[in-house]
DNA sequence: TTATAAAGGACAAAAATGGTCCTAAAGGTT
DNA sequence: AACCTTTAGGACCATTTTTGTCCTTTATAA
């Protein structure tokens, strides 16, 4: 359980080659899939996702392509990861507030909202300019 | 992503029904699917792995039923969870050790170490007696 | 106007989830 | 011994989610 699927596997690796590229370059999305080595019209969707949050800016047609949409700096683990997979709630109860009619599950409810803000914590600290950084 | 899913919050549910019995009272899955509002024979099979893993004790035949396999103050909401829905592995490689290929996907298991084990610490910090406590 | 490249929608195979059902085995009861 | 009760275990199945593919449309540049 708490897997990270494909998907975001793959939104990492894609958004990490597009920062490692020199400021400015507009990279293809098959130019992409071949580093990252994801099916290409998958990469695609994602690609997509990113593109309506901000993430990524695009350009169709000749010359267009994928750029960062803002320095990686400023892009987090959490962004990417929950731009594809959707937001991070490790129990169903805890988007729906009070709704919980389970009084036993209501003393689980604190433990979930815990587990939640630590993982989004880690998330959160780590920015794609930390995970863009070749190896020395 | 990250969500418990029904098996676990089944399994949590009928845990935490056996840890408000009085101690040494046998319970049956039927009584305990029915207290805990989930389907009679989905739970047999969690308690099943609960049995397996000696965190509860089962006992065929006339007056048979389920115990549970030591003090709720001794068992943690991380096996549980673990229980039903495996080791918490945010991350696939992160099982596989050093066998990881992708120089950087190298970078971001670190991230999911991380996340792993601050997810664990949360859950091995709550006991199911915690849990089974009534409201006042 | 044509070539290029992303956007978007429809579709589909495979895997995981969320169960059910049946038989077997173990343990009491008569 | 025969019988009833209760869990164990295996087979099975429907639904949902994951992991994609493919095709058409739209925007843009040459």
């Amino acid at each position: 359980m708490m897997e990270l699927t494909r998907k975001g596997e793959y939104a990492i690796r894609g958004i990490i080659y597009l920062a490692q590229q020199p400021p400015g370059k507009m990279s293809l999305i098959s130019e992409i899939a071949d580093a990252a080595e994801v099916p290409q019209t998958f990469l695609a969707k994602i690609f997509q996702s990113f593109a309506k949050l901000g993430i990524v800016n695009s350009f169709r047609g000749t010359g267009g392509g994928f750029t960062l949409g803002r320095p990686a700096s400023r892009i987090t683990l959490r962004e990417v990861v929950e731009a594809v997979e959707g937001p991070i709630m490790p129990n169903r109860c805890l988007m729906r507030g009070a709704e919980c009619d389970r009084v036993d599950m209501c003393l689980v409810h604190p433990v979930w909202r815990k587990v939640q803000s630590q993982i989004l914590q880690v998330l959160e600290s780590v920015t794609i300019e930390d995970l863009a950084k070749k190896k020395v």
